[in-house]
DNA sequence: TTCTTTATGTGCGCTGGCGAACAGACAGGA
DNA sequence: TCCTGTCTGTTCGCCAGCGCACATAAAGAA
């Protein structure tokens, strides 16, 4: 079933009773490629819990640069803004690998997160988690080679995709990492020649995920190691 | 009164029903430069609210270099995975800027939030304008220059201190900024001459506040305007 | 097929920041 | 007073990544 919200783990992991609740107020939706889910500054109508899309988080700078701050998948949610207070961020949220989601309204997310509880709990370890990869991005822009980092973002798509092939062009992926199309160019070819993935016209297939592993930074195992300590654990689907 | 816990804007924005229950709970600490409040996956054992002290969060890595994610003083408070979920995280925190701050028991903030009300309000309020300032850093990381840098840098610990002499040597600042000391010589040096500020051998006066915005990248104003949306703004000391 | 668009490959000069090594310069203790 | 440790200034070679300008090359439309 392709529209399944238990896909997403912060759903699957809500017990029976708010689960109930739940179900009736969830709305499917699709999404696109390059879909914006939000804009700076803008009021957020919905909470996104994606299922097989992947979002990106991304600050869009005034001339135009862009980079990315964190990415979202079935682990997790878009939009904690709305929960945390405040109803907007800087930055934007863009569909960074197609697919499906679910969403609540603004309103309902904000009624069930006051009811305290579990709900309030899982939502905010999800934060936690969150705040985690942003630390790690800001430490990985600062020290780590592009090779590296792109080894890092390969990994942290795959592990929310289905399978081992993404759809992204080498511009967009300098778009989210905030580097030049060309370095990225050059990144890929690296790791295709190391025999780790191959690619053409924004099919990228990982070939060898342990050694994309071996070759990124400690950034990657900082920040999956701290989703699998705070998060539910899906482990089928 | 250098140790009235109201100068940190979060413990003035309890109303007087939450004050009283806080007041006889809250201890009063010294916060020596450098001391580490907490060391990176360590149990946390107390939450910081700094009123004279700056607080850097910072991420060190494997090899010793380091970055910082975030800078907090008596705007905030120090160890927000408490509440979050998890207890810990990754990373350290460690004095910046020496002066006073007041500590909560774990236990007891954890209760205190647990009441839920305006006390969860606000800290999660607080917490989301931390997330701004981690994100920014991570753009800024990516795309400015070290000059630019510098001068954020200088204008956050600025808004957090009570005039405008910061006690911190070229190799601290460094070390923040994860860069190399050299390269904030030669920043400094560029400041100095611009007559922005003023410094010899960790002191450093700030001598034209508005330059140092003008010369800034877009990520201060970024926080800063979020601060101000998100927090209590306390007027006067 | 042919034409157009989109995606990728490559080369070149430039620059910001790195690493390392060293030379003052000031502060505070003995 | 001298002396030692700390802080700051400066230099030099190096390289990753940038910006720019093109050269393919694959996919899709006509």
């Amino acid at each position: 079933m392709t529209n399944d919200p238990r896909k997403n783990h912060l759903l699957a992991a809500l017990a029976g009773q708010e689960w109930k609740r739940w179900q009736p107020l969830l709305e499917h939706v699709e999404m696109p490629l390059g879909y914006v889910l939000y804009e700076s500054g803008k009021t957020l109508n919905h909470v996104y819990f994606p299922t097989t899309s992947i979002v990106s988080l991304l600050y869009v700078m005034e001339n135009g640069a862009s980079a990315e701050i964190a990415v979202v998948g079935k682990e997790g949610l878009v939009a904690v803004s709305l929960f945390m207070g405040g109803g907007s961020m800087p930055g934007r949220a863009v569909v960074q690998s197609a697919g499906h989601a679910f969403r609540l309204k603004s309103k309902d997310m904000k009624d069930e997160f006051d009811r305290g509880g579990p709900v309030l709990h899982l939502l905010l370890r999800y934060t936690q988690a969150l705040i985690t990869q942003m630390s790690q991005t800001a430490v990985c822009n600062r020290h780590h080679s592009l090779d590296q980092q792109l080894c890092r973002w390969l990994l942290l798509s795959l592990d929310r995709l289905e399978g081992t092939e993404l759809i992204m062009t080498q511009e967009l992926i300098a778009n989210m990492l905030g580097v030049r199309r060309e370095g990225v160019t050059e990144g890929a070819a690296n790791l295709q020649r190391a025999g780790l993935i191959s690619y053409s016209r924004g099919r990228i297939k990982v070939l060898n995920r342990p050694g994309l592993e071996k070759r990124t930074c400690e950034c990657y195992a900082v920040v999956r190691k701290e989703y699998d300590r705070l998060l539910p654990n899906k482990k089928a689907t």
